[in-house]
DNA sequence: CTAAATATTTCAGTGGCTAAAGTATATAAT
DNA sequence: ATTATATACTTTAGCCACTGAAATATTTAG
C-alpha cells in the first residue's frame, strides 16, 4: 500500500472523466434530435464538416461504415442540404462530397451557441497555463484512445 | 479585436477537446465490438453498472429509451449474463435489474486494461495540482452539458 | 370493489446497418 | 487495341434495435 493517496486521486479523476463522457454522449444525442438528425447522422456530419471535401470512400474509412451505409448517409444529409454530391472530373467513378458549411452552421449554431458561451465562461475561470494543461491532457489522451481503437480493430 | 490572443487559445482548446471527443466515440465502439456488444448496448451497460440495482423504469429514464427498447436491452444483456431480472417483493409490477459486476468485469476489464495503464502513465506526467485542474474542468463541463441536454429535451 | 394509474412486455412498423450483387469507370496485361 | 482485373459507388435483401401503441399484471384511489 505505498500509494493509497495517488490511487485515490486517480480514482476521483476517473469518476469525473466518466461523468464528462456520459454527459457528452447524451448532449450530442439531444442536439441531434433538436436538429432533426439521428445521433449517428449528427456524429458523422461532425466528422464530414471537418473536411473541405472528400469522397464517399473517404467517408467510409473515416466513419467505419460500409459503402451501402455511406450511400444512405449521403442521401439523408444531402436531402437536408447539409452537403452535396459532385462528380469527379479526373475519375468519374468517384463521388466528391462537398459539405455545405453555411447550412450546417445555420442548423447547428443556434443549438450550440448557449453551450459555447457557457464553455467560454468556464474557461475564463482557468488561467492560460491551466487551459494548456487541460489541452495537453486532451491531446495525449486522444492519441492513447486512437491507439487503443486501432489495436482493437486490427486484432 | 481586443482579445485575439485568448480567442486563439480557446480555438486551440476547442480543437483538442473535439479530437478527444471523437477519439472517445470511436474507441468505445471498438471496445463494444470486441466485447460482442453493439455500441448502444455497451453504452447503456456502462450506465447500468454504475448502480447497485435499479428497475426497468429507472433504466428507461436513465437512458431515454422507451419501455419496449428497455425490455429488449435487458433481454440481450441478460442473455449474456451481464445482469439479471429479479421480481420485486413490495411491488410485483416492478422488475429489479441487478447488474452482474463480476461477469461484466470479466468481459470488459481485459479490453480496458491496456487503456487504463496508459492513462495512468499519462496522469503520472501531471502534478497532483494539474490533475485537479483537469478534474475541475471535467466536473464543471459535465454540469454545463447536462444543463444543455435538459434544456434541449424540455423545450 | 370497481376505476384509474403504474410498471413492464408484446407487437407491428420503421429505418439504418451489413454483406453481397450490380453498374460504371479506370488500370493492367497480352 | 482488347480483354481481364481492380476500384468506386449504388442497389438490394435481410437483420436488428428502436418507437409508439396495445396488452397484461399489479397497485392505489374513490
Amino acid at each position: 500500500m505505498n500509494n493509497n493517496k495517488s490511487d485515490n486521486i486517480i480514482q476521483q479523476f476517473r469518476m469525473a472523466s466518466r461523468k464528462y463522457s456520459d454527459a457528452s454522449i447524451f448532449m450530442h444525442e439531444a442536439i441531434a434530435r433538436k436538429a432533426g438528425l439521428t445521433g449517428s447522422d449528427h456524429k458523422y456530419l461532425g466528422l464530414i464538416l471537418q473536411h473541405e471535401q472528400l469522397t464517399a470512400g473517404d467517408i467510409s474509412k473515416l466513419t467505419g461504415l460500409t459503402g451501402g451505409a455511406v450511400t444512405g448517409l449521403i442521401d439523408r444529409l444531402g436531402k437536408k442540404k447539409l452537403l452535396k454530391r459532385q462528380s469527379s472530373k479526373d475519375d468519374r467513378r468517384k463521388v466528391i462530397i462537398v459539405p455545405n458549411m453555411e447550412n450546417s452552421m445555420k442548423l447547428l449554431q443556434p443549438i450550440f451557441s448557449g453551450l459555447q458561451q457557457k464553455t467560454t465562461d468556464l474557461l475564463a475561470t482557468f488561467s492560460e497555463r491551466e487551459i494548456k494543461v487541460i489541452e495537453r491532457y486532451f491531446n495525449e489522451a486522444a492519441i492513447i484512445m486512437n491507439e487503443t481503437t486501432n489495436n482493437l480493430n486490427s486484432k
